[in-house]
DNA sequence: AGTTTGACTGGAG
DNA sequence: CCTCCAGCCAAAC
């Protein structure tokens, strides 16, 4: 037995995009988190892919520091070059391998900052 | 209604 | 560290 439905109705998808950008609005200057993190927060941990979803195509996303959000691995994302650039202005660290170092940068969300 | 596509993740090699 | 590969799931074809 799933403890989610198959589908999401409009309003749980609707809430997902809110807590998503919620979430995204309150990671920290100069540090990161994960896709699957974000979602896991938002209470569907299984959709990390539809997190990198609604940072894409969410208008006005931009507005919010979602180049603060990488992959599990400190990958940046895939054709947003510029992304790099942002994070080391903030003076988040890089691997040799040109990823995000987690282990001195990823933020979590905590229980405080959802309580608003 | 079946297939493909990702700003993803975890495991195997 | 890397590259596949399978699983994932809403959207787009």
């Amino acid at each position: 037995m799933r403890d989610y439905p198959d589908q999401m109705t409009p309003e749980q998808a609707r809430t997902f995009r809110d807590d998503v950008l919620n979430i995204v609005s309150q990671i920290p200057r100069g540090r990161v988190t994960t896709y699957g993190i974000i979602a896991a927060w938002a209470g569907w941990p299984s959709h990390s892919r539809m997190v990198g979803r609604t940072l894409r195509y969410t208008p006005g996303a931009d507005q919010l520091p979602c180049h603060r959000v990488v992959n599990i691995a400190g990958r940046t994302a895939p054709g947003w070059g510029r992304q790099h650039e942002l994070l080391q202005e903030e003076g988040v660290g890089f691997k040799p391998n040109g990823n995000v170092d987690l282990r001195h940068y990823l933020w979590k969300p905590n229980v405080d900052s959802m309580l608003g």
